[in-house]
DNA sequence: CGAACAATTGACTTTAGTCAAAGAAAGTGG
DNA sequence: CCACTTTCTTTGACTAAAGTCAATTGTTCG
């Protein structure tokens, strides 16, 4: 184990093949960085930003504010994951940014991603790759919320960020540091704070799983995945070459 | 008015400055066509098929089922858009089509992929604006299903199918023809067939639109896109080069 | 200490789902 | 073309899930 490794470049190492140039470029290209404080809305709605950027510490999320308040997130993002890449292509973006604790980003442009392109095509086809995956979870997302009861939704989302931190090296997908609050959570699995408290309560006495003063403990993964059918097929972690 | 174009020519088209070279290797990507008729299910999920099409003809939607047997639908496909995209880069599918109208698609694979990159990367640039637009619009689904209530959902839904019809050249975006059943319209809205007949009904004595015989048609639009907050930016049109 | 926010709980309301039943439309084999 | 099945649509009556309102307890932080 290299700690060494940002968290990006440990998630793109399930990608077979890389060289050292591809390594090389993938160090140029997290070159920008800046830290941002914990609570920091930031907002992209309708800008004409052409930034993206590669969370490298701390956790953030994307969400869409509706003309009535309420919110809805859309991903929380961890270390390792990118933030609006889709704003480098579109000609606004389509939705804001919270950092949820203090983070550290460094910057992406359209150009430098184009020249990845150019310089790089393995390294950019690994990038596909990572914003393939970060979509498959955005689907898995909108089955869950359409889908599956708030109990099952719940566990099947706690399992998955499980899965997502231990890729980059965090915790061991049954215990893992979390520092979100209910209501975000709410936010983030479509439905209300006051019942997201009442779920995890009940997950708690089932003894499934407990979320709680930031951490994320299972007592029982088994039984979790087998309530919500959970696979991980769709974070598939090593993409053959 | 041109319309010996094919559907993704006319949505590209949006996209300025694709060369002769482009537009030629746009017409040779769509050269392995083949046919599917309706109703047909083509079952990817975990299958571990590099394959991707465009769909040139009829309507189709992507899905995934739960192990308790329900479905929810992640998109509808219309003329223009890609299936299965996604799976050119993820190890396995992580979800299944079905076709809503006898179809005709061109298949895609890796590697003719790679060729566009390498040899027109105008083009490319121009392919990956479409996938983030699919992209940005399951994030939209994502949003209402997770804060919208179904009277608004449905409006919203029927509203955003209209633009994106328009843009292929298929109705005008307040009346245009939609072959897809309840039960499908249930599926991908979150809800279930015997609700989605109810809302429809509200939505139709509230002479908002009309959802019957394969038609949609708006009697308001300016009050469904009051009513559901809608916005196009998210699906906008035409990026800027 | 007090302010602001996060978590918790109870009582009640609203929304959407379930069950049951029928009518309508569309395709099939004779 | 007609009986026949199958699928789609529609409606009513009832149930279950999740939201709303209200209030209380912690916690953090200046």
């Amino acid at each position: 184990m290299n700690d060494t490794r940002d968290a990006l470049t440990r998630k793109l190492q399930a990608f077979k093949g890389l060289g050292p140039e591809d390594m090389a470029m993938l160090q140029d290209l997290q070159r920008l960085r800046s830290q941002i404080p914990a609570g920091k809305e930031v907002v992209y709605e309708g800008q004409h930003s052409h930034t993206a950027y590669i969370l490298r510490q701390g956790w953030a999320c994307s969400y869409k504010r509706l003309r009535d308040g309420s919110r809805q997130i859309i991903d929380i993002q961890v270390p390792g994951d990118f933030l609006g890449l889709r704003s480098l292509l579109l000609r606004a973006s389509d939705h804001s940014f919270l950092t949820i604790t203090d983070v550290e980003v460094a910057r992406l442009d359209r150009h430098r991603m184009l020249e990845v392109f150019r310089r790089t095509p393995r390294l950019a086809v690994a990038l596909m790759w990572a914003a393939s995956r970060d979509e498959a979870t955005v689907v898995e997302h909108l089955v869950s919320i359409g889908r599956r009861g708030a109990f099952e939704r719940t566990a099947h989302f706690l399992l998955e960020l499980g899965e997502r931190l231990k890729l980059v090296g965090i915790g061991n997908g049954s215990a893992y540091p979390c520092p979100i609050s209910q209501s975000i959570l709410a936010d983030a699995l479509g439905m209300t704070a006051i019942h997201i408290n009442r779920v995890l309560r009940q997950l708690r006495e089932a003894r499934i799983v407990v979320f709680r003063d930031g951490m994320v403990e299972f007592q029982d993964m088994k039984r979790a995945a087998d309530i919500t059918g959970f696979e991980l097929t769709y974070l598939d972690q090593s993409p053959e070459s």
